[in-house]
DNA sequence: ATAGATTATCAGCTCTTCTAATAGTTTCTA
DNA sequence: TAGAAACTATTAGAAGAGCTGATAATCTAT
């Protein structure tokens, strides 16, 4: 299926005539015709009404000319980008991060990023720990984001912010009004975790451990988001880092609550591959991540 | 340009060998090696480094990585729409409806009618009111909603929903606190107005003539939302269908007023061609809108 | 009903894209 | 640091897809 086919078919819809189609695109009237059976073959129904003149599309037709559309402007849009990016020797930066830090900490440094470098164009996608591994040692991306950033020889782990663990629990919940819960609290509730080869399962149970507090898994999940919707539900509680919680607790639909034994918190880590040389433009980020908020300031 | 060489291309990103690649589609080594010249050929730049095993994209690759993915989801979503629309019989409604009306008043229409029709595919999209004729003359829609319908042989127009007007400007102004407006005070008042062709700006300015107001129009623009847009910066005041400004009272930007002389309004219409046959579930619609509120209660 | 305009179909040609064989690289191992 | 193993590039020739131009079929309007 050629691409310039759904283009002529287009075209055909919106110019409603084989043969002004076929002087748009210098073909000939057969060629038109052709394709379009060609399209009616492949999706195997009928796509214009040719009993009218001027022809006119069948629902069929406009679903395809609809989606043909979309699917057009997306490659033009492509192709645009390709070429500015060769003519301009344009700058991109290829982030992969885990959900919770690609969703709270990160936009603010991307944002001001953005504002100090316009020119350069940054991508960010959000994966599991695993795959981000995998992705930064095949330099798929530039830059890597995990929590508790386990050590490679053939990478490079630079500290990035140290986030907050708090309890959370709905407005609903018992202990949702008291200022600051003891970790030994949470054995008697149904606890919300993340799946088992989640690092930050791995940190917090090691935490647990510490503290000789054994808990009752009620459901494991593998991204904060979906364990904040059991918890709001009330399917139990749960230890979140407490920047991932920030809108929840504005509307009032989840209680954060700091723990008295200690501030504990999770580290996260920015991942580059060791023997890859970083771009101008992912140092600048690098270090915009790793100089923590000063420049915000 | 294949549609298919964009997935030979996202396969070999992600299995990271031609031979490989080659035997998921089927083909040769060499067709593969073939296929790749041939896009770089075209995009004139580098895709792959193989200077490396396993092979490595290089930044532009990673561009038409990306940009190849969504194509392809794009295309893929298309064809199984068109499948499911062959097999399923599936029903759609294709409506095409000027901004502020599709904007405002409608969305609850078209949530109320997929619960109560939840297999008719529903299609809504925004266009110029001239656009809007076109469209359903041509059989491109179904139903168009626009305002201030005007007659024509050849359409069928029900009546929507009249929408107030009302004075609007922002929280500054000196005007924002009085309870109602007399049409005439705003003579004096840098206008903000639709654009000469646009229905609603006739038939405001047939209001306008009828109470002998002169206005001095700052702006015009094609569109309610740059009005509002206009409004809230301070640029002037402007006459506008209360149920578009909704969302700016809420949050408090923009200022909504009655007027003390009349209740304006605007008449809205929905209009479908005579000489198509109206399919079940676009005469179902059609009855929801005409029907008015009732519905909800 | 017929003229005029438009689309479908067909045969033949052209250009594209495939395979198969082979040459040229890169990587890994001893 | 050779040399083997595994991979990719290149080339020629065969197969196939898609185009043109002529002509048949169909639709619209007078």
């Amino acid at each position: 299926m050629h691409i310039e086919t759904l283009k002529v078919f287009c075209d055909l819809a919106e110019l409603r005539s084989f043969s002004k189609t076929a002087e748009k695109h210098l073909l000939s009237q057969s060629a038109i015709s052709q394709q379009l059976a060609q399209l009616e073959l492949e999706h195997k129904c009928q796509l214009v009404n040719r009993k009218k003149r001027p022809i006119e599309l069948t629902p069929h037709g406009h679903i395809l000319y609809q989606g043909a559309k979309e699917v057009l402007e997306r490659y033009e849009k492509l192709k645009s980008q390709l070429s500015s990016a060769r003519s301009k020797g344009e700058e991109r930066i290829n982030v992969a991060s885990i959900f919770s830090i690609g969703m709270h900490a990160l936009p603010r440094y991307v944002k001001w990023f953005m504002v100090e470098y316009p020119n350069v164009n940054m991508h960010v996608e959000y994966a599991s720990a695993d795959k981000i591994y995998e992705m930064v040692l095949a330099g798929d991306v530039d830059i890597g984001l995990v929590a508790v950033p386990r050590h490679d020889k053939r990478l490079n782990v630079y500290e990035f912010k140290d986030e907050r663990l708090v309890f959370v629990c709905n407005p609903q919940h018992p202990l949702s009004h008291e200022p600051e819960i003891d970790i030994h609290q949470i054995m008697y509730e149904r606890f919300i975790a993340f799946d088992k080869e989640v690092p930050t399962r791995i940190w917090i149970d090691q935490i647990l451990h510490r503290y000789n507090v054994d808990l009752q898994v009620a459901m494991e999940f593998d991204n904060v988001e979906t364990v904040k919707r059991a918890v709001e539900i009330g399917s139990g509680v749960s230890i979140l880092p407490e920047i991932s919680l920030e809108q929840e607790v504005a509307t009032g639909t989840l209680r954060a609550i700091p723990f008295s034994n200690d501030n504990f918190s999770r580290p996260t880590g920015i991942i580059v591959r060791a023997d890859k040389p970083l771009s101008r433009a992912s140092k600048y980020f690098i270090d915009l991540l790793t100089s923590g908020d000063k420049k915000f300031v």
